[in-house]
DNA sequence: TCTGGGGTCCTTAATCTA
DNA sequence: TCTGTAGATTAAGGACCC
């Protein structure tokens, strides 16, 4: 069905407040109203997840290393993140922001996307929808959500993030030049630290400094797509798709060890659980990759990754396993101890394709030779046991243990 | 100073192929 | 057959987001 052309499009943007330990202070009546903390543990490898209001307070933010998190506020209740609870949250959510309108991008477990076009006549003006989204999840979780509703995504996400926490923004269309000139540029979407510092050196600090900033310049410091993206943004200029259940396009996972490792068979055992995870994933969303992708982290950060195409997709640990075992070994990588470690896989085919068994994988006058090393590799790794491994922060396996 | 985990998208370089 | 070229594909890394 298409719209008429010059009706006017509405998208919502709802996002939960401190989502993570919202939920833990809704659960546990005793956090309440106290600094709340969910990440790392103090005295561990790792970063703050989420930290509510009262923590916020001392300076506590998301993706700041959980020491620092500590220094300010030693007496904040400090919780590793239970992702199967959020999980099942964030699910009622989504089910609840669908009684609103059927048209709903999840963008991550506490934020979506909403088509709300033509629902004036059903509900009412943006300002009505919005609170009527804030009371059915109010009602139905006891959580607070801000809400931004505009013209087009930018708008809406730029609203839900203009009053926190419990907010609601409509920016009109008329209003939306004025809503967001006075902006820092690093309010606008897809500009982090580094395009943030070819700004300050350009002297350009609000977006209506950057509006008026010819876009040929512009062009000459950013490059021709970056700066056509930001001087789109700054005009109020963005889509007003709302796709909803994009699939993803990989899997991944990794762990961080409590203390850097270069010892081959821990190296090769904790690959081994890892790869037994993404294909246990993709398994269970029947989907099949043909591009294996390793990730390696040393000290200093130094991140590295390795990939190969493989010539039929999978979703067998073992093949997983080889593959990131091979780039491990093969890819021209520092012998030096390794901090980080992951692997994924991607580009999916078709489902109707066979996915490729171990049996199946290509470079064959290799697999002997490789199926020798693998058991060898295997029993060192049933030996080693994934329970006695000092892994960093917990993988999603830790996670899911039972209670 | 210290930087998790799970993603997406973009740019660039190398390699393959017509 | 050799060489140059252009486009497609693959691979690596960076930037960004939540």
């Amino acid at each position: 069905m298409t719209q008429p052309a010059d009706r006017q499009r509405w998208v919502g943007h709802a996002d939960l407040d401190a989502f993570y330990a919202s939920v833990e202070a809704r659960d546990h009546l005793e956090y309440r109203d106290r600094p709340l903390v969910v990440g790392a543990l103090p005295g561990h490898r790792g970063v703050v997840a989420a930290a509510n209001y009262a923590a916020r307070k001392f300076g506590i933010h998301s993706a700041m290393p959980i020491a620092e998190a500590y220094r300010r506020c030693p007496n904040a209740i400090y919780l590793r993140p239970d992702m199967a609870r959020y999980s099942r949250v964030s699910r009622e959510i989504f089910q609840i922001l669908e009684t609103i309108t059927p048209i709903v991008e999840p963008v991550s477990v506490d934020e979506a996307y909403l088509d709300l076009t033509g629902l004036e006549k059903l509900i009412g003006p943006p300002e009505i929808i919005g609170r009527e989204i804030k009371r059915r999840i109010l009602e139905s979780t006891r959580l607070t959500v801000s809400v931004g509703i505009g013209p087009n995504r930018l708008i809406s996400k730029l609203g839900s993030e203009y009053r926190k926490p419990d907010g609601l923004t409509v920016v009109h269309p008329d209003q939306v030049l004025k809503f967001l000139a006075p902006m820092p540029v690093s309010a606008l979407r897809g500009l982090g630290r580094q395009t943030q510092k070819i700004f300050s050196r350009l002297g350009i600090e609000t977006v209506a400094q950057l509006r008026s900033v010819p876009l040929s310049y512009l062009e000459e410091q950013l490059g021709k797509r970056a700066a056509a993206n930001f001087h789109a943004q700054a005009l109020g200029i963005a889509s007003t798709e709302v796709v909803p259940g994009r699939g993803r396009k990989s899997i991944s996972k990794e762990t961080t060890f409590e203390e850097d490792v270069q010892d081959q068979e821990t190296l090769h055992a904790v690959l081994h659980g890892l790869a037994a995870e993404v294909a246990a994933t993709a398994r269970r969303e029947q989907l099949s990759g043909s591009v294996v992708t390793l990730k390696i982290r040393f000290a200093g950060f130094e991140t590295h990754t390795r990939q190969h195409k493989l010539a039929v997709p999978t979703h067998d640990e073992r093949v997983i396993l080889r593959e990131a075992w091979t780039l491990f070994q093969h890819g021209k990588l520092p012998r030096k101890p390794v901090r980080l470690i992951g692997v994924g896989i991607s580009d999916w085919q078709q489902p109707d394709s066979e996915p490729a068994q171990a049996d199946l994988f290509e470079r064959p006058q290799k697999r002997e030779k490789d199926d020798r090393l693998l058991e060898t590799l295997d029993r060192v790794a049933d030996r080693f046991g994934k329970g006695k491994l000092q892994l960093g922060c917990a993988t999603k396996t830790d996670k899911h243990k039972p209670k």
